[in-house]
DNA sequence: CCAAAAGTGTTCATCGTACACCCATGT
DNA sequence: ACATGGGTGTACGATGAACACTTTTGG
């Protein structure tokens, strides 16, 4: 039943950036590991995995970021094919790019370190092996532009938050300040945010108010096509 | 030299989706074609072939264009990855979607009668192959997009245009009709055009300016980042 | 009482949008 | 003369950007 069994086959590999952010120091970070295995053993790179016969890509992605998490249905996209000849030195290696958003705080701290795996401050990211370097600034910026449109910032966050955590992880996006009273304005102008009652007060001696985001009032508004500039 | 070989093997094919403007009738076009073979023989399709060990995905996507249209250095952008196990029926095949747009004029009109393809309105896209009108929508989605931030319908029409002809485009790409006063001030505000003294005086008896794009003019403000919002 | 972060309004410039009439010319 | 598409200006509302002081409370 196979009518292409003359052409070229390949080994697919899906490689997973995941981003969380750390609402303490305030820094979106990457998750890392250090290869334990050849070729270029030591060096840090992103996680990575084969793609199998039996399961799509997606499939694929998602296998693979929860062997390193533990976690499953978490926001993740496609984000580029990687199709260079001499990418992978030595070897043909065709590789699909999916970047994720997790919690940090949900994922399994005990999988992430049997992998020596650790969580690394985009601010101060080290050289990686391959083209991991340019995957990372690719989903960079598909996560400025996704923060454009889409209300992701709240995947990186607890369910509760405040909005000083928010404005943070924003300013951690973008890469600069934003002024505080146009960023609450205008993101409490987008009703999409429920007030609570409790402060969290570990951070200041006043406290800041927590948040939950509405779900349903989002799911309401994407149906018109919105904008979610901040 | 390989650490691999314990791992499943694909083929991966690339999809072109072509994208062209027909000035006279003002309809922006895909370049679809008939399958000559099995499987789906007979059936529209895209235009697609496998990828060779022997070159990039990049120039995969080059190769099946210039097979088709004879044509190279035309604007290619890769799409997505699609990877579901049964998006071909029968066989597992990954494709990696590139969309390209072209001047209608400058393909080589006998190479496309020999692959049997014809030139398609979107407005009346037929039923295709596999995913291959999931692709033409996702690729349409993305040129909205990029036509928001790069002047790329300057890729889509000759080197002397007219401004309705450029407006027409525009309007095809959004799929709504647009104001042509504001149209043609948001235009000639961004300094890239270089009126001609010469008119296109075919479509109507005035007569209308052609115009020629000012590509070095463009590069100059691709540095600084600059919005092309029409 | 003081340090440190939370919270709060107004003004101004810019930009997008809506809108209607005259022009040039081939038939 | 008339039909057809080309070309032009203005007014209004909405939105983004800049900016400084008061509040709370733990130490």
């Amino acid at each position: 039943m196979s009518f292409y069994h003359e052409h070229d086959k390949f080994h697919v590999a899906v490689d997973a950036i995941i981003f969380g952010f750390d609402e303490g120091e305030r820094e979106l970070k990457l998750l890392l590991l250090k290869r334990k295995f050849e070729p270029a053993k030591g060096e840090w790179s992103l996680m990575g995995g084969f793609a199998k016969e039996s399961e799509s890509l997606d499939d694929a992605a998602k296998r693979i970021l929860h062997q390193l998490t533990g976690l499953d249905d978490v926001y993740m996209e496609q984000l580029y094919t990687f199709g260079e000849i001499n990418r992978d030195p030595g070897n043909r290696i065709i590789s699909v790019a999916y970047f994720s958003l997790i919690k940090i705080k949900e994922s399994d701290l005990e999988l992430v370190k049997e992998h020596g795996a650790s969580w690394v401050p985009i601010s101060a990211m080290p050289p990686l092996i391959f083209d991991h370097n340019e995957m990372v600034a690719k989903a960079l910026k598909k996560l400025q532009i996704r923060a454009r449109t889409q209300p992701i910032g709240f995947e990186l966050l607890p369910e509760k938050f405040t909005i000083p955590q928010l404005q943070s992880l924003y300013e951690a996006i973008y890469g600069k300040g934003l002024d505080k009273r146009n960023f609450r304005r205008k993101l409490l102008a987008m009703g999409l945010l429920e007030k609570l009652d409790e402060k969290e007060k570990e951070t200041s001696k006043k406290g800041a108010y927590f948040y939950r985001f509405d779900q349903d009032k989002y799911n309401d508004l994407i149906k018109n096509g919105f904008n979610f500039e901040l």
